[in-house]
This record gives C-alpha cells, sequence and structure tokens, in this order.
DNA sequence: CTAGGGTTAG
C-alpha cells in the first residue's frame, strides 16, 4: 500500500492510524505492522512516516508526532533529511519551535526544505524577526532559496516594523530571481503589502499577473478590503465571478467582510445565498463573518439566527454577537448574553470578548458596570487590560463628565494615549466646555495628525462654549495661516446678528456672564447636518 | 508518486 499515491497514504494515515494503534496497543506495533503488511522489504516505512509526521502537524496531533520520532531513532531515521524537514514542521506545528530548533540544528547537511521548514516555523510561531535573521543566514550559506522561501520569509514581514523595506527588498531579490510569476509568491507579495498599507503596490502586481487564480484574486480582494477600498473589493469580486474562476470560501468571508464595512445589507443577504448555495453554513470563519455583517446591516436579529443555526459556537461567534448588540444600542441584551455564558461556563472571555462587553457598557453610558467588568478581568482573570479596555473606560469616565479622572487614567494606563483616546476625550472635553483638557487634546491630535482639521473644529467649539470668541478666531486664523482644508461637511459661516444671539442660546450655559457684543466675529463653524 | 508554500472571522 505504501507504493499507492502519497494522497492515498495520507488519508489512510489519517483514518486507519488511530485504529491500528489501539488495536495493536502502541504506536511501535502500529509502525511495524505497517512496514510489513507489504511484505519482506522495510524500506518504505519511511515514506509512511514522513507523511505521517507531516498529517501530525496538519491536526495538532502533538502525542502521536513524539512517538513517531521516537520510533524514527529507534529504526536509524535519525540522519534521514527528508525526514527531519518533517520533523521540523510537525513540531513548529504543535508550537514546539523549541525542538523544531534542536532538530535542525542536529541535521549536518542542509537543503532548501530543512532551511525553509525552519523559517516557516518561526514564522507561524511569532517570531517574524527570527525568520528574517535565519533567512539572511541562509543567503550566505550554498542553498538558494526558491519560491516557497520566500512566501514564508514574506510572510514573516507582516506585521514587522520595518516589514515594508523587507518586502520591498525581498521583492527585488524575487525578480531576480524570476519567481515573481510563481502564483503563491504573488499572494503574499499582495497580502504583504496591503497589510502595510501599501495598496498600490498590491495592485502594480496583481494587475502585472497574467494566470490569476482564486487564491490570487481572493487576496487581492482581501488586500482592498482591509484598506478600506470595499468597493473596489466588491467590484474585483464580480469580476472575478464573470471569469468563471468559481469561488472558495476565502472569497465570500472577504466579500461579506467589505459588505459589513459599508453596512450594505441587500448585498449581504445575496452573499449569504451564496454561502448556503455552497452548502459552506458550517464554516465557522463565514458564520462569524454573516453575524458581523448582519449586525453592521441593522438586522441584529439576523445576525442572532445565523448564531443559533451554527453548531459549534467557539469565543469569535459569542464575541461577534456580543459586540453586534452593544454596537446597536442593545446593550443590556449584550451584557445578558456575556453573564449567562459565563454562568454556563460556555466561554472563557479573552481580550477582544471583554472589549466587547466595555463597548456594550460604553454604548449605554454604564460607568459602575464597566468599571466592574474592568476589574473583573483583571482580578478574576488575570488579564491586563490592553489600550482598548482603557478607551472605553476612559470615554466612560468623561463623557459622565468625570474629566479629571479621565485624564487621571490616561496618565496612569501604561499605554500612550492613541488618536481615539485623544478624540473621544475632547469630544468630552466640548460637551462640558473644559478649556484647559479640550486645548491640550487639541495639540496631542494635530500634533499626531497634522492635516486633520477635525480637532481645530471641536476647539474651536469648546471656546465658543465658553464664549472665548477671540480663541475662536485664533483658531480659525491657525487654520489659515497652515493651510488647512475644511472637512467635508463644516463650514465657516458669517453669522447675522439676529442669528448671533440665537446661537449664543445654544452655547450658553446656564449662569455664565453674557458675552460681549463687541468681540464677537461674526463668524461661527458649524457642521452641517446631512 | 517521501518534506516545506498562498487568501478567511470577533
Amino acid at each position: 500500500m505504501v507504493h499507492c499515491s502519497s494522497s492515498f497514504v495520507y488519508g489512510f494515515t489519517r483514518r486507519f492510524f488511530g485504529k491500528l494503534c489501539s488495536k495493536t496497543a502502541s504506536i511501535y506495533g502500529a509502525l511495524e505492522s505497517l512496514s510489513t503488511v507489504n511484505g519482506s522489504t522495510r524500506k518504505p516505512i519511511k515514506y509512511v512516516l514522513c507523511t505521517a509526521l507531516s498529517s501530525c502537524g496538519k491536526t495538532r496531533n502533538w502525542r502521536l508526532g513524539i512517538q513517531i520520532h521516537a520510533f524514527m531513532i529507534r529504526s536509524g531515521y535519525e540522519d534521514n533529511l527528508f525526514l527531519c524537514s518533517a520533523l521540523i514542521d510537525f513540531y513548529a506545528k504543535c508550537f514546539a519551535i523549541l525542538d523544531a530548533k534542536k532538530v535542525f540544528s542536529g541535521i549536518r547537511t542542509h537543503d532548501q526544505v530543512s532551511w525553509t521548514s525552519l523559517i516557516t516555523g518561526l514564522s507561524i510561531n511569532g517570531q517574524g524577526i527570527g525568520a528574517l535573521l535565519l533567512f539572511k543566514e541562509m543567503l550566505y550559506t550554498q542553498i538558494m532559496p526558491n519560491c516557497l522561501t520566500f512566501v514564508s520569509v514574506i510572510s514573516a514581514c507582516v506585521g514587522q516594523s520595518g516589514g515594508l523595506q523587507h518586502c520591498s527588498a525581498l521583492h527585488t531579490h524575487i525578480i531576480k530571481q524570476g519567481c515573481d510569476t510563481n502564483n503563491f509568491v504573488v499572494c503574499s507579495l499582495i497580502d504583504c503589502y496591503a497589510n502595510q498599507g501599501q495598496i498600490d503596490d498590491a495592485v502594480l502586481l496583481f494587475a502585472k499577473t497574467s494566470e490569476k487564480d482564486i487564491v490570487v484574486y481572493n487576496s487581492m480582494i482581501s488586500g482592498y478590503s482591509k484598506n478600506m477600498f470595499n468597493e473596489n473589493a466588491l467590484k474585483l469580486f464580480v469580476e472575478m465571478r464573470g471569469q468563471n474562476l468559481g469561488t472558495t470560501d476565502h472569497t465570500l468571508c472577504t466579500i461579506l467582510n467589505a459588505c459589513s464595512n459599508l453596512a450594505l445589507l441587500l448585498q449581504g443577504r445575496q452573499v449569504h445565498s451564496l454561502v448556503i448555495k455552497m452548502g459552506s453554513e458550517r464554516n465557522v470563519f463565514l458564520a462569524s463573518a454573516l453575524i458581523d455583517m448582519y449586525s453592521k446591516g441593522g438586522d441584529i436579529d439576523d445576525a442572532q439566527r445565523v448564531l443559533d443555526q451554527t453548531s459549534e459556537k467557539n469565543n469569535v461567534l459569542w464575541t461577534s454577537m456580543i459586540m453586534g448588540y452593544a454596537q446597536c444600542g442593545r446593550s443590556s441584551e449584550a451584557l445578558e448574553l456575556f453573564d449567562c455564558l459565563l454562568t454556563k461556563q460556555e466561554l472563557v472571555p479573552d481580550h477582544i470578548c471583554f472589549t466587547a462587553v466595555l463597548t456594550a457598557c460604553n454604548h449605554a453610558g454604564l460607568l459602575d458596570k464597566g468599571v466592574e467588568y474592568f476589574n473583573k478581568m483583571t482580578t478574576n482573570y488575570g488579564m491586563s487590560p490592553d489600550i482598548d479596555h482603557y478607551a472605553c473606560l476612559i470615554d466612560l469616565y468623561a463623557r459622565k463628565g468625570n474629566l479629571s479622572k479621565a485624564r487621571d487614567l490616561m496618565q496612569k494606563m501604561p499605554y500612550d494615549p492613541n488618536y481615539v483616546i485623544w478624540s473621544s476625550f475632547l469630544s468630552s472635553c466640548k460637551i462640558y466646555g473644559n478649556v484647559k483638557l479640550g486645548r491640550e487634546a487639541a495639540d496631542q491630535l494635530i500634533k499626531m495628525e497634522p492635516s486633520n482639521a477635525a480637532p481645530y473644529l471641536t476647539l474651536a467649539h469648546v471656546y465658543a462654549r465658553k464664549n472665548l470668541w477671540n480663541e475662536v478666531a485664533e483658531v480659525r486664523r491657525l487654520m489659515q495661516q497652515r493651510g488647512m482644508r475644511k472637512p467635508a461637511g463644516w463650514s465657516w459661516v458669517e453669522v447675522p446678528f439676529h442669528l448671533v444671539t440665537r446661537l449664543w442660546d445654544t452655547y450658553l450655559a446656564e449662569g455664565d456672564a453674557l458675552p460681549d457684543f463687541s468681540s464677537f466675529p461674526f463668524f461661527f463653524l458649524y457642521q452641517e447636518i446631512a
């Protein structure tokens, strides 16, 4: 049987290995009987071992894999390069990267595969830098990288600081070596460029690829959607369907994502019908994309229906649902669902789940609840809150008017406040007319994104709220001096005198002194109502 | 016809 096709052996290994093991009481027995089934020759066992190790990696079967390793040693296959590469792959896929490294360093003469296996292994274990360094080391040897090596090392660049520079450098290398027509390489390059926000480079690469397959299309669609070019993603999907390439679950997942981003409920429903036609309703990736699409499209009940029909629920699905309720303003249902799952012990909440819960509190302005969950996360679950959790809590305090407490938290948290935090803080400063903190927030925002006009306008409102018209004028002068363009929907208006008093009514807090008419500049910022 | 590779979810 070992002379049959490898896919047969693979299938065989997966389906019958377990049975053999239980019958013979040990993996050794199973392997012995496999090697003697087809007669006297013992040689083919190494093919079986190789395929078995591969499937142990794919199914993350750690127990079986290490027994095969032991059997390898016992049968004298320890130095077989093919088996060692398979071992590296197996250990890496079971997240035992140290063991993978150990096998690698035990190899006397390496080949492209052994190098590539460890580079891939480092990359999937989150050690992108390590993968890059190993690749560099490989370049000093006689062994040339091949397409597969490039694929691995490019994937390792994704999410690295300076990943773009590495990626461009690798791209040059790839063109020199003539690997740039390989679709696998093209996909990883498109993915890498798209993840670094270099969508133009990705588009260029995509356009240059002559024989695009499904996955190349999928990568490009996903790249568009990641960079919020959702319409382009949809257009490309239509084009892809015109090419009769077919679609995969990946495609539909990405398209649903684009529909969610655009809140396109109708188109999302059409994709849902495609999911059903393809018989992919059981795919959890699609289920979560559907839940997300329905909740962002405003149909939370259909989102719930998708969840109900999914047989195997996981953290992602539950979190999508909680987030869905939170975002559509049904916060109490979000919290009820979360609490219910906790008591039934159907959910071990992780960071993102707590983000959804805190978002629900934030949406409903439930400060006490928010603090309670925040504390629960740290004390009951021993998690260290990440910046998004702090952002929810800070915004909760700020929107309740406790600006100093919010500012305090921003200082005490172990992260630097990001753009989102400062801008939500600034809006609270506007609501409560806190000039001092508002000015600070606006300064920070302007420093972070000098070309964005929004903080100038909000700051002007903070001043206006306190009748500091000279400061309002100063903001306008600064904007003109710095060549700022107004964001769409905002206008400077010359205010006729009879409207001035009406604006005052709006902005004047009770008990404030009447403004000095002579200092009023007769123009005002206002946001057009869509 | 022994190994290693690309795109998907909160």
